[in-house]
RNA sequence: GGGCAGUUUCCAGAGCGGCCAAAUGGAACAGACUGUAAAUCUGUCGUCUUUCGACUUCGGUGGUUCGAAUCCACCACUGCCCA
């Protein structure tokens, strides 16, 4: 199946370039997508552009990974309604460091390829050019007229924050760097996010106008959730790929709790499953869906990926334990050993041992240990029925915590609310 | 430089000089129901506190007043328009 047509059937194309199919089945082509340093990794959303290029090199097209070492440093308006700040050089560089590093994970970069993958960096064709230079060869070529028109520009002209000269001209400096890929790394498309279409194509103009060439460009509709809340968000916030800032436990619950709707369309977008599998597995869910299907392969599918098969497993082994009803014995007959495995990506806390033998106050200790801020928010969640220990239910009655509660005399599984475990430990 | 409008708790957005920790909506968190889903219903939602309550907020600084988010002065910032 071709490129094009494989995105088509998974629902990752918006908007595409009159003539872009016919590059593509033309010859093997060059293409890039940009990635922000924004963070010091990548979350979730990103997936979908570093699935575009995986996509990409499958059919035997050269990606381009590029990093925004230049960009960042403007900050793109596109999607903001407020100007936004800049980041200092030193966080963007730590940050380009570890973006680089996670995208080496997923695409192949094996120079003995015709199509092997490349990583650019786009301060290293901006780092030198000048001001003067720039607006002379660069920004003679656009209209302001053309630039204003762009939605990014638009709702911030039209709405009450302003925006920056930075901000205005982000659209010129990353026009520039598909011009610079056109001309030096003869890449002849590229991909991003809906939002970027805007951006997109100031580079496509710049390189019809300026290299009377021709370049092109599709992409990818922004991943929504049903609901309309934001994706990749949890109550403790973004979903990372770094295992250190989102735990590969953490990771495969995100997935396995996207909503009947959200899993069909992500399923088709966050994983590399053939159609006929993918169907199947639709069918699957619409008779039965409480068993889930879709939603375990989902996860499955991605934190493999992202992870690996033994944090996979891991995580399944957890969610079981964590997860089924009346547990609370399971829990109590495992070994030492089973249970850290379990709580693998659990967060730990400490309270000390002659406090619990004296009987811990469970509000007071629920505050110590830093699970809630203040004692105050762990009265009021223990009073809502929102904490649990040991996989039991605690009541609203004054409740005590001593060493009777100890798992192998050692631990103390702490929930809040449903999905929130701590794993404490005495000392 | 001139004219106008604005700055309220995460966001949006009400706020009469005392009844304002501040309406309402959204977001968020929790509970019930479920399928670790959605929808719905309920609770919480400035900080601390077992109840009472205490403390800190309404751009900043001073002032008027028994009392100010609400009145006055100055300053700062933002947007719009004119030069």
């Amino acid at each position: 199946m071709h490129f094009i047509e494989e995105l088509r059937w998974r629902g990752m194309i918006q908007d595409i370039m009159p003539g872009t199919e016919e590059q593509l089945n033309k010859e093997m082509t060059s293409a890039y997508i940009g990635f922000d340093p924004t963070a010091d990794s990548l979350h979730i959303g990103s997936l979908v552009p570093i699935l575009l290029l995986v996509h990409l090199q499958k059919a035997g097209h050269k990606p381009y990974a590029l990093v925004g070492g230049a960009t960042g440093m403007v900050g793109d308006p596109s999607g903001k309604s407020e100007e936004r700040n800049l980041l200092s050089e030193e966080v963007l560089n730590h940050n380009l460091n570890c973006v680089k590093k996670q995208l080496e994970k997923f695409l192949n970069f094996d120079a003995s390829k015709p199509n092997a993958a490349e990583m650019v960096n786009n301060y290293d064709w901006f780092k030198d050019l000048s001001f003067l230079h720039f607006i002379r060869d660069v920004g003679k070529h656009i209209t302001v007229n053309y630039m204003m028109a762009k939605d990014s520009v638009k709702k911030r002209l039209e709405g009450e924050t302003g925006m920056s000269f930075t901000e205005f001209t982000y659209q010129l400096v990353q026009g520039y760097d598909f011009y610079w890929l056109y001309k030096h790394k003869n890449c002849k498309l590229q991909m991003g996010g809906s939002d970027q279409w805007g951006n997109i194509v100031t580079g496509t103009e710049l390189i019809r106008r300026k290299a009377g060439g021709e370049a092109f460009a599709f992409t990818c509709p922004l991943i929504t959730k049903a609901d309309g809340g934001k994706f990749g968000k949890t109550e403790k916030g973004n979903v990372w790929l770094d295992a250190k800032k989102t735990s590969p436990y953490q990771f495969y619950q995100f997935w396995l709790n996207a909503s009947d709707e959200d899993a069909k369309k992500w399923i088709k977008i966050f994983t590399l499953l053939p159609k006929e599998e993918i169907e199947s597995l639709l069918t699957e869910h619409d008779t039965a869906p409480h068993q889930r299907a879709l939603q375990k392969k989902l996860a499955q599918e991605v934190t493999t990926f992202v992870h690996s098969q033994e944090d996979y497993e891991f995580a399944i082994k957890a969610s079981e334990i964590l997860f089924s009803n009346d547990t609370a014995e399971i829990l109590k007959s495992l070994s030492e050993e089973q249970l850290l495995q379990v709580m693998e990506g659990v967060p730990t806390v400490e309270i000390n041992k002659q406090q619990l033998a004296e009987g811990y106050d469970l509000v007071s200790l629920l505050a110590d240990t830093q699970i809630f801020s203040s004692k105050g928010e762990a009265r009021k969640m223990w009073q809502g029925g929102g904490i649990g220990i040991n996989k039991l239910k605690v009541g609203s009655e004054k409740l005590v915590v001593d060493t009777h509660d100890l798992l192998q005399n050692k631990y103390i599984l702490i929930q809040k609310g449903k999905k929130n475990y701590y794993l404490a430990k005495v000392l």
